[in-house]
DNA sequence: CCTATAGTTGGATCGTTGTCAAACAATGAG
DNA sequence: CTCATTGTTTGACAACGATCCAACTATAGG
């Protein structure tokens, strides 16, 4: 078993693991680790709809970031979120962005609810209080 | 008073905040933001060494993001964080990046002290266990 | 009206990133 | 050894992003 290379705990920085949570294949994978806590890198991608070379720099772009580690087992590699390091660095970072991520997006269930049954469109409007017309 | 358009707390999607506040400058602005509660633009980049313009060009990323709102009073512009949207969309989402933000990058103080006293860039290396030579 | 201040916009540049395709490498199975 | 499976690397390309500079807009104050 061999782990490949990957930032030690105090060498991760926010920034990074901001931005590699920013891309939503990326984000996906995490969830998906969080759920299954150990994942190869062809089920993490699965039907994610990206060519598995792209995958594998987004894997790369997760290691690097400090926010997976990934061991080979034989000929297949297991990628895990390094949730304990996580904690330590930037606690209750991590929980807080897995939880965020599985909140609906767009709109809410009450939101839908009034769509639904309102005018169309009223669901794209912005928020812009006192001349919605305001330039920047 | 004016507010600048900005996305409706429903339409804030995860990855565009997380990406926001992947920028160092961005999420200093974001910091500084939480700190006073209101500042001017001048004011909330200053001393961060990006020219006014290149500021400008991260306070939209900001807006746009969901992560503030601008709102005009006379010829000044104050941001201001939208803390209870952001509550309201991603639970604990913001205090957790803000808390993580203000952790000390890098090494922690006792690393610190156990690298002044031994060799040189010990600092530099990495996690890796079983095969420190590893190839990704 | 003129000027100074505050901030935005647009262009140019330059590096980064997401993507696919094709070639490659490493491993386990037959 | 040969082959299929797994994943990485490399190259190419388009898109994006951060930055600066210059020009612009808008407002307030003489």
């Amino acid at each position: 078993m061999r782990l490949l290379p990957h930032p030690a705990t105090e060498d991760i920085e926010l920034t990074e693991v901001l931005r590699a949570l920013s891309d939503p294949v990326r984000l996906q994978i995490a969830i998906r680790l969080a759920l299954a806590g150990e994942l190869n890198c062809t089920t993490a991608a699965d039907d994610l709809g990206v060519h598995k070379s792209t995958a594998s720099h987004h894997y790369r772009a997760l290691r690097e970031a400090g926010v997976v580690v990934t061991k080979q087992e034989g000929r297949l590699k297991y990628m895990s979120l390094r949730r304990a390091d996580l904690d330590v660095r930037f606690p209750g970072l991590l929980d807080a962005i897995l939880r965020s991520a599985n909140r609906p997006s767009g709109r809410t269930a009450s939101a839908h609810r009034a769509a639904a049954g309102g005018p169309e469109e009223q669901v794209a409007r912005e928020q812009v209080t006192e001349r919605a017309d305001a330039r920047a």
